[in-house]
DNA sequence: CTGTTAGCGCCTTCAA
DNA sequence: TTGAAGGCGCTAACAG
């Protein structure tokens, strides 16, 4: 009985605003014949409502299946229960960690908002940057940033960076050891016989590039072979801005025997640039990765790589910022996780002449 | 000179407002001497500015770092150029679809915000109804709902259903031939000499776990083999809770030769399972899978499956949403994608007596 | 061209 | 135990 009446009342009030469907605080209140704060305190459980208005209140909502705007209730009160990680673009290996991210999420009562911003309108301020003064404070209690390009930005919610890509940072940060995967990676050529290895770097203005290039360095000099400059290029992390420098490096007479690349997506983008070229991996060419993603084992040619442990990153970064959030003191925490070689299919010994 | 005094400004209004550190439209206005509005304007590219305020204004908002808040501006405006991609959690099925939804959304001009939300309060209302409710009509202009249980949410911004586990839906839907999958799946056990095959199902509440058992049942009697209702499980799509009825079904005389599991993920404890039963796979134990997450192919035992094409299911779900919002109807379109089978090796001709 | 005013949905004093 | 009033940061009328 009463519930018709309601409906029917519901579905008046819906006309004369038509450009929302939701029930808002306000439904629930008219609804329930109560005021919109005696509402309020029963959704966030405050006292000072008797048991018996707390029940009916509790009723109305289930009823009109209201649930509070996420947004407007932010705006208002401190906490919100939500925690944002903001990533440059869901790819691969932003979207591995958040594998990790969202398994260590679990039970902690958070729910978990992954946002992938438009670049602000000053490039100075990196994505993370625009993102979190889009969110910070208003939406979200915390936040991972996800390879983060700037090293200090100061917000007042708890922040961890993510293999953070500029250098040394005041914020909590995980990451995975980049010297010595690249050494890894280029002394593993070096035991099949290559001599002239080339690298596709990443970004010069990142950290993380920087060390990759510099372990690449650091073994070819360890084994007494003088770096030529005109074998490293910068294949910039991305596929799209790899392609010309790989073919660069691929399309000269003395070519080297095999290309170390700063991440898998190029690392791939180069066998494909091989192939087009008439070069089979590995018995022309071997070629390594960084990060093994997903995708470095299930391309045609399963790619050797340097494995970062992104799902454990992700999982101790969470744990991370939830230990922050309840009010620990490890604002210099800088956690490095061992990367380890995968031996598959895109490498070989060099081939005799 | 202005600018010291600028920053020394800000400092002492942050000082009395100690909860945000982050510049807000008043701060804006203030700085810039002119009146709120008339920086909202500026930031809208509304009519009604001069280009000396407005060039004014925008040299103060980069001065400042200030980015307008999403939370609050979503309360007064019908747009905020953000789409909500909502899951249940980040697993390898939905990060998998993330991809394929953000590689399509760039260039779009919308971002994108991946919600993972908790479960209601009230079990009748599935986790995409309450994430809706938090969302929609304030943060996003349009929602994709991943796997979602209920078919007719009935909200005021578009969306689309990706993989729906319930049955047809109004909302226009993508997904992929899950009745064909599975009697492909089996055919290809039969073709190995199967005959003892048994079925780790979904949840017999999800329309996807009932095709899958279907195209199961009909593949055995296409083969005349009658169904044994005693192999088929409930595994429900989830590792932990596959467990034991894995177990139920390999701890058994007469155990089956072969088990065609719902997903991947159960697929892959499945063999785990068997592995520490003492079980090979697949010398004593073949095993199918379905969705082809990026798992199937990085287990040890690398996972014979049915791939269902999660990235184009994404960029597809993204583009129809996209088409939504540009004003297109097209209410009643349901797009179901074709599977295929992925032999790996997992799979093995029936052992011999 | 600019500023004032009135809310969006919600939470939080503060009176009653 | 309840409700009225104010305001979070922002946008959208409407005045000036």
């Amino acid at each position: 009985m009463g519930n018709v009446i309601d409906i029917v009342a519901q579905r008046a009030y819906t006309q004369l605003v038509p450009t929302r469907v939701n029930a808002t605080i306000v439904d629930v209140a008219r609804s329930a014949g109560v005021s919109v704060s005696t509402v309020s305190k029963v959704i966030n459980a405050r006292y000072g409502v008797s048991e018996r208005t707390a029940e009916h209140v509790r009723r109305v909502i289930a009823e009109l299946g209201y649930e509070s705007s996420l947004g407007a209730r932010s705006l208002r009160s401190q906490r919100t229960g939500v925690l944002g990680v903001l990533v440059a673009e869901f790819e691969p290996f932003s979207t591995e960690l958040l594998k990790g991210l969202g398994q260590a999420a679990e039970g902690s009562g958070y729910e978990l908002l992954a946002y992938s911003g438009r670049i602000g309108p000053d490039p100075r301020y990196g994505w993370e940057l625009r993102s979190l003064a889009r969110l910070s404070g208003t939406l979200i209690d915390g936040a991972v940033l996800v390879t983060p390009t700037v090293s200090d930005p100061d917000y007042r919610i708890p922040v961890v960076a993510l293999d953070p890509h500029a250098g040394s940072s005041s914020m909590p940060t995980i990451d995975s050891d980049s010297l010595t995967g690249a050494e890894l990676a280029v002394n593993y050529l070096l035991s099949l016989g290559h001599r002239r290895i080339a690298m596709l770097a990443g970004r010069p203005d990142l950290n993380s590039a920087q060390l990759r290039e510099a372990g690449y360095r650091r073994a070819l000099q360890a084994a007494g072979i003088p770096v030529d400059p005109t074998l490293i290029e910068i294949g910039g992390f991305r596929p799209d801005s790899a392609t010309a420098p790989a073919r660069a490096l691929l399309d000269r007479p003395d070519r080297p025997t095999a290309v170390f690349a700063a991440n898998d997506l190029t690392a791939i983008r180069t066998i494909e640039v091989a192939n087009e070229l008439g070069l089979r991996v590995p018995e022309d060419l071997s070629v390594v990765g960084f990060d093994d993603v997903p995708d470095a084992s299930q391309f045609r040619t399963p790619l050797t790589t340097i494995a970062q442990p992104l799902y454990q990153m992700g999982r101790l970064a969470m744990e991370t910022l939830l230990r922050l959030l309840e009010g620990a003191e490890l604002e210099e925490s800088h956690l490095t996780l061992a990367t380890t070689l995968v031996v598959r299919e895109s490498t070989a010994p060099v081939p005799s002449r």
